[in-house]
DNA sequence: CTGAAAGCGCTTACAG
DNA sequence: CTGAAAGCGCTTACAG
């Protein structure tokens, strides 16, 4: 694109456009062989002519043609990281830890959107894998057979989710959960609904056994209520049928619906947390901001993120690894203001 | 990366690895080079051999190798947008319209972060630069002169930001401020403090100028606080220096330090907006979150996100293009509960 | 309209 | 330790 305007006075051999090994190679006196072994297995020659090679290039500003190393390697150095939805705030710490630790290892992130949907989440993955070296699945909306084709056309990790024969990095939900329920014991709670997410969700499935099963091990009733989409919306959407339900205290799929159903329960005129408590999932920016705050139970999504990259990166050198998957990350108990005990009367 | 296990029946000539043109041409009786056409230049060829190669290619499961296709052409279908703190809700509009216009138009788009740090972008700028065709910086913390420098290299396009010789797609500040302005007028304030955003960011002293000038228009006394980081903590920390001052009315750089400011001044027990009136600016998610909602001045992102992808694309193609720009996007006021008049008493 | 051939800028056995 | 050569998978003038 820089073409510098042709026919000035050349004080090098008519370089056009970005320099290549051969123009090194020339500067430098050696063969591009050379010039390509100083650059990328340092090492391998001696001290001097690498020295060389890197200074000669330094001068020249060399920077290697990606496509053209990728061509002979089959190595992009670039990973894509799949999304449903770039506005939930609660993919910020998955983007922000992916991007940290594939910088750290020399790689670019590609970091492609697709709208909760399905059919476009695969279309994506399909157009973009062959750019990539591997794929992060966040959040995917994908079913296991899909995820698995995908899988076989480039290592993959999934975050959030679980498919056979799949890497992955998920939460420890029991762990979050279990305080969380303590909590709306102790609060005296014990008919628990809970507003479910997207059905293709497989963290919502998780999160729905798990209080299942530590409610009632604490000997709650707990119930589930459909919900929607993940969003603001869905929340408020929801907010009929948690009013018209025995719950006094609601748990929702993510901070996002938590905080939907929050405002459609004050606009209601009704009492939170003294007529209904309220949590969430993912503690995301925004639900320290409401009143009362949200309740909810977090989990460290950055370094959910930055693990994501490491085990796809290890994928790649070791291809073996590709079933195996990193501890489940822990999540916690982050108790606020939307959870309390009933008001008397 | 998906090597088969060798030696089986071979239904076709020994395929390793995904299918190249080659594989496409021996099915289908054709050259490479008439492949290569049928692919990538429709209606050049005759409709029935278009017809043939492409059902071939279908049938194999073809997908061009983006590196192989870069590297005789120069072209990438690749295209960066440089942030500068991803974890920004600002930034979301923006990543989401760029996303889309990229995909929309067949490009792949890479986002990189910066942290906040001018020679951390500029760093990564020179990184991405050789893997992409051509560059969006979104809220850049570069100077004029490393932006043209980096402008050079690649076709670039500045989102909030002009540079000498660049591309850009600014907001119409003056619009929506003037409306502020008129808004806080006839709330009765007369002394506006505003508090500024980082010394290395352009908008800022757009914002800055656009309330120094219409404010003084309208017989406001407006001075200058000094903010710090545009974030949380950085409006939180200004909050002494606001209670200190004689304004009756702050804006702040942003959003995220709004609601760090109006924080901290309930946290000492001040009354907003009885007390002290807060506004900021971009609309973020959880500015309608907070008690009372934060005004603001809001601006249409997605579609600026998007104009700067577009932009940057039509400069591909027309090189010429480099210095034009889209006129501003328009900003506006949307007057929440964080401004009022002052209590009585 | 289609094929043969050269070339894009690297990497990497293969020799020496 | 270093060079010459082939090859990665495409595109595109150049012929016919």
């Amino acid at each position: 694109m820089s073409d510098l305007p042709v026919g000035g006075a050349d004080q090098t051999p008519e370089i056009t456009g970005a320099p290549t090994i051969y123009d090194v190679a020339r500067l430098a006196g050696v063969s591009p062989s050379t010039v390509s072994r100083a650059l990328s297995s340092p090492g391998r020659l001696s001290a001097k002519t690498e020295q060389l090679v890197r200074q000669t290039a330094e001068q020249l500003g060399f920077r290697a043609n990606p496509s053209a190393r990728a061509l002979p390697t089959g190595r992009t150095m670039t990973l894509a990281l799949l999304l449903a939805d770039i506005t939930n705030p609660v993919v910020f710490g998955i983007v922000r830890g992916a991007e940290r630790a594939a910088a750290a290892a020399g790689y670019t992130l590609v970091i492609a959107e697709s709208q909760e949907s399905g059919p476009a989440e695969r279309a994506t993955a399909l157009r973009v894998a062959s750019s990539v070296d591997g794929i992060v699945f966040a959040t995917s909306r994908l079913d296991s057979a899909a995820l698995g084709e995908l899988g076989r056309l480039k290592p993959a990790v999934l975050i959030n989710r679980e498919a056979e024969g799949l890497a992955s990095i998920v939460p420890d939900v029991d762990r979050g959960v279990t305080e969380l329920v303590e909590h709306l014991h102790l609060l005296g709670h014990v008919d628990v609904g809970y507003v479910a997410g997207p059905p293709s969700s497989w963290v919502d499935r998780r999160r729905w056994e798990a209080l299942l099963r530590q409610g009632r091990s604490r000997g709650l009733r707990v119930f589930e209520i459909p919900g929607g989409e993940p969003t603001l919306e869905g929340g408020a959407g929801a907010f009929e049928r948690v009013a018209a339900s025995s719950a006094t205290a609601v748990v929702a799929f993510n901070d996002l619906m938590a905080i939907g159903l929050l405002r459609a329960a004050r606009r209601a005129g009704l009492d939170v947390p003294g007529s209904l408590s309220i949590a969430g999932f993912d503690d995301i920016f925004g639900s320290e901001l409401t009143t009362p705050t949200i309740t909810t139970v977090a989990a460290p999504l950055e370094r959910a993120g930055e693990q994501a990259v490491e085990l796809l990166l290890a994928q790649l050198g070791q291809p073996d690894l590709g079933t195996r998957s990193f501890p489940p990350f822990p999540t916690h108990l982050i108790a606020r203001g939307s959870t309390g005990a009933l008001a008397t009367g």
